[in-house]
DNA sequence: AGGATATGAATGAACG
DNA sequence: CGTTCATTCATATCCT
């Protein structure tokens, strides 16, 4: 499954076909704390699916349809699609709600940080001339409406990949950054006093009276 | 608009070659469950060699008395329980108010989505294994007593005016200390249930639905 | 074998 | 309060 890689860079770039297909029948449950590194490589072919337990192995057929998605356009999936694609998805495999909602949440969370890296090289590589076009930058929050486009006709998501649908006429208007709380003071630890318990091992309890200590 | 956010990325994108100091305290108190962010425990003090301090890392000890609270029933306390919580766990570590603060409303937040998402799969994937499917609650299954005490302090909870008050001007102020205006029900927040979810339509849904062809 | 990378999962912090 | 972002941890997988 080392598709996934690659796909995540490039927009819909077609998956690359992998040999081979099983279906998955994990059907363990759960949690299911795997003793230890050791556990199973399972080194399987591209289907990755069957993984024991622990955490969520996507089949390529999952992965497929969550990537597809995700290029189209769709990076926040709203409670109701996330159920729906998990419905979806189910079919290949285990899946959970939250797995759909990790995904994308990583995914896009990925995306955004890999293109961060690359404007900071330019930034210090060149003139600093935004030439770095290549991203498209779907900013379309809009979930909602997609999910009725994606509930009804697939066509129109197409629409929505090609362009933001959004005039970029906003600006940034950095420069309130106010922030209420914003841990300004940071590194101000080393004022607790003693010694710190936590090395060795379970210190009794020292103040354990908050419970104790209502009004 | 973004605001802090966008800015506040390009700052902390370095600190990561670090690759895991990884300490694993082992033994610690029993059992090390290992909630997601490992076993870190304090990196904090007790060395000071790292600073590192971008965000409070909570040491297990701190992680334990907010989980014993939060199920005691302890949902949105007040500012004032919050500095009385952070005044006592300071003990265990650096910790500022604002994170007992953000604890707290993660850790409600949160499990109102788990128990959301749960819901879901539940009814359309597992089977039906409980219905449970609506009106969060909170769950005291251990710590009786303490929710009892706090069921009395809880008083107002809707005080939770932002907690900038940084200023620990006065001490504990613990003058009142039988302000116990009346026992009124502290569950009040778990009154949402949203999401009606229209049960007819999305049932089925052979699993290849999502047509994504059309590229 | 072991390091590097990819990525699932979790969570602190913050925004609207 | 519900969401979203950023960061970190834990693994699985890949690569040398």
């Amino acid at each position: 499954m080392q598709t996934v890689r690659d796909l995540s860079i490039c927009f819909r770039r077609q998956i690359e076909n992998h040999h081979h297909l099983r279906v998955m029948e994990e059907s363990m449950s759960g949690f299911c704390i795997s003793d230890g590194r050791g556990s199973v490589a399972n080194n399987n072919n591209s289907g990755g699916s069957g993984t024991k337990c622990g955490r969520w192995n996507p089949t390529t057929e999952q992965v497929k349809v969550l990537t597809e998605l995700f290029s189209s356009g769709l990076r926040t999936p709203s409670t109701d699609q996330i159920q729906r694609i998990s419905n979806q998805l189910s079919f290949y495999g285990k899946i959970e709600s939250k797995n759909v909602f990790y995904w994308f949440q990583n995914h896009k969370a990925r995306e955004r940080q890999k293109r961060r890296r690359l404007s900071f090289d330019h930034d210090h590589g060149g003139g600093g001339v935004g030439d770095n076009h290549s991203t498209i930058n779907i900013n379309h929050s809009s979930t909602q409406s997609f999910a009725q486009l994606y509930s009804e006709s697939e066509k129109v998501i197409e629409t929505l990949q090609l362009f933001p649908l959004n005039s970029f006429g906003e600006s940034e208007s950095s420069d309130k950054l106010s922030s209420r709380v914003h841990a300004n003071d940071q590194c101000r630890d080393n004022n607790n006093l003693m010694f710190s318990y936590t090395m060795g091992e379970q210190i009794d309890h020292p103040p354990l009276d908050l419970r104790l200590s209502f009004m």
